[in-house]
RNA sequence: CGGGGUGUAGCGUAGCCCGGUAUCGCGCCACAUUUGGGAUGUGGAGGUCGUAGGUUCGAAUCCUGCCACCCCGACCA
């Protein structure tokens, strides 16, 4: 690796590759834009869906599932939808493939399809089309369902986990009465997602809503978790929408309600995808490797022995095996890499490089002495510590990991939110600086567009908890009641 | 999709300008010595040089098409 991550260089991209690849998270597929997740990568993925699977089902959320194909029209039904998905779909025209006689496969061309089917960018018109059929009566309401799927976008330009063709998500789809409960879903799933941040990726977000520029293509107010990466730049992590009456509109979606009056019913979606693992990699990680929380590990302690003789082993085996189980019993997850195939020194390496949180090592030295060495991943220091109530000292210290990790990311980016009252201050700590730059804004969308044209910075959200102040958009001097976060992002 | 770059063993590369069947390191296999921070020695295996054509007595090398990946831009979770 070798490319230091802290000097903000361009190499901060070849740096985020190598990162990947060598903490065996994932790889370029053969197919265009895709990429194979590999073993480990995916473990840490199946930590993140079960914690927000339960956190969904808290909050009184159900699983279920919708078709991968959708078909062409019910795209055109919500027009600002179409707009913003029409240009990056993968579209199914044919059903059947033909030997051409000459031992190649080629698509047979009688075999086209009526209608094309498009490989779904993102649910919401299957599910609304699907929800027309489900929703009579005031009593049907509210639906809370959540899907755990793949989707396909034809992007332009791919990057492991942060942009793929194809990725893995969440998409929750609501239908709801009224207008206000469907905004207190929107706000309440946005919560879900900043609480999962910090508490257990122990990423530090901010909590806003996109410009009428950034917004979800037919949605009327879309809240965003917004991340900063080591880097300087900024990450949308979660995103949750209202989207009004649009597609209830769109699919032709009412209800009965207690009055008696047929009304359309209110929406939401919201959604975190496989992106979260670019996030946890950029906002952690060092030139040593993944800094994995221990919350999400899938292996939160890994035990390397080190011994010369067959006894020495047998001797630290029985003390493990104890401990291990003692472990297993706080529900710590632990690996005892015992392989005799490579030396100690090579395995300390591999386990930093993969972000294990903790390690401990036992010889035979420690063995006579009554002690173990941990090994803390997120500070690289060690200490010896006693055998004797060792599984309660390993499950404090994870805590102490946990939060470590997070308040390290929480001051990073609060040092990186930098107030700015003029253009020139605004260009200038965008150019040396990075982060967030917090200043007022006139609220239109041509000044956004032409900050952005001039600095390749957007407005990355309007933070919920902005405080109203009287102030001067640094574009173009007109009146504003409150700061945005402009940054460059991913 | 526009601009630039790169494709040579599992990984990283030299060779390409100036054509003569491929270099080095890591990794891998065997054995020995090792084992408290990525071991060392000796021996060994592994390559349709991205792909399809063309030029040539002869192509990794020159020419053309295609494909993939990386960087920059537009687009985006």
């Amino acid at each position: 690796m070798g490319k230091g991550i802290t000097s903000r260089s361009e190499d901060y991209s070849q740096w985020y590759n190598d990162l990947v690849v060598k903490a065996d998270l994932a790889e370029h597929s053969a197919v265009r834009g895709c990429m194979v997740i590999k073993p480990y990568g995916y473990a840490i993925w199946e930590r993140m869906q079960a914690i927000l699977d339960k956190k969904f089902k808290d909050t009184g959320h159900s699983n279920a599932y919708f078709p991968l194909f959708i078909p062409k029209s019910f795209f055109s039904k919500e027009a600002s939808h179409v707009e913003g998905f029409a240009t990056e779909c993968a579209v199914v025209t044919h059903y059947r493939l033909k030997n051409d006689g000459e031992g190649n496969i080629v698509v047979d061309e009688t075999a086209k399809l009526e209608e094309e089917l498009i490989v779904r960018p993102t649910s919401e018109t299957i599910i609304w089309n699907t929800y027309k059929g489900w929703i009579e009566s005031y009593r049907d309401l509210p639906i809370l369902v959540n899907q755990w799927a793949n989707v396909v976008r034809w992007e332009m330009r791919t990057r492991l986990f942060l942009r793929t063709a194809e990725f893995l998500w969440q998409e929750g789809h609501t239908a709801h009465a009224t207008r206000d409960e469907a905004i207190e879903e929107a706000e309440r799933m946005l919560e879900v997602y900043a609480d999962f941040a910090e508490q257990t990726l122990a990423v530090p977000v901010v909590r806003g809503v996109k410009t009428e520029n950034e917004r979800f293509a037919g949605a009327l107010e879309t809240y965003c978790i917004e991340a900063l990466m080591q880097d300087g730049k900024a990450l949308q992590a979660g995103t949750s929408h209202f989207l009004g009456q649009n597609f209830a509109k769109a699919f032709d979606v009412k209800f009965t309600s207690k009055e008696g009056k047929l009304e359309h019913v209110w929406a939401t979606s919201w959604g975190v995808s496989t992106r979260l693992m670019g996030a946890l990699i950029m906002a952690h990680s060092d030139d040593q490797g993944l800094v994995l929380p221990p919350k999400l590990a899938p292996i939160q302690v890994v035990i390397v022995p080190i011994y010369k003789t067959e006894e020495e082993k047998a001797t630290i085996d029985g003390f493990v095996n104890s401990l291990s189980a003692s472990l297993q019993d706080m529900d710590i997850s632990v690996k005892y890499d015992d392989r005799d195939t490579q030396r100690p020194g090579f395995k300390f390496a591999e386990w930093e490089m993969k972000g294990v949180p903790l390690r401990v090592a036992v010889g035979a030295r420690d063995m006579q002495n009554g002690t173990v060495e941990l090994a803390r991943r997120d500070t690289q220091t060690k200490e010896t510590v006693s055998q004797e109530g060792l599984a309660v000292t390993i499950e404090n210290l994870l805590g102490i990991i946990q939060e470590n990790i997070y308040h390290k990311a929480l001051s990073f980016r609060n040092e990186h939110i930098t107030e700015v009252n003029s253009y020139e201050e605004f260009k200038e700590i965008l150019e040396t600086k990075g982060g967030f730059v917090s200043c007022h804004w006139d609220g239109t969308v041509e000044t956004e567009k032409r900050v952005k044209d001039e600095t390749k910075a957007t407005i990355r959200c309007v933070p919920l908890d902005a405080k109203e102040e009287a102030g001067t958009c640094i574009f173009t001097g007109k009146p504003s009641n409150k700061r945005v976060l402009f940054a460059k992002a991913y």
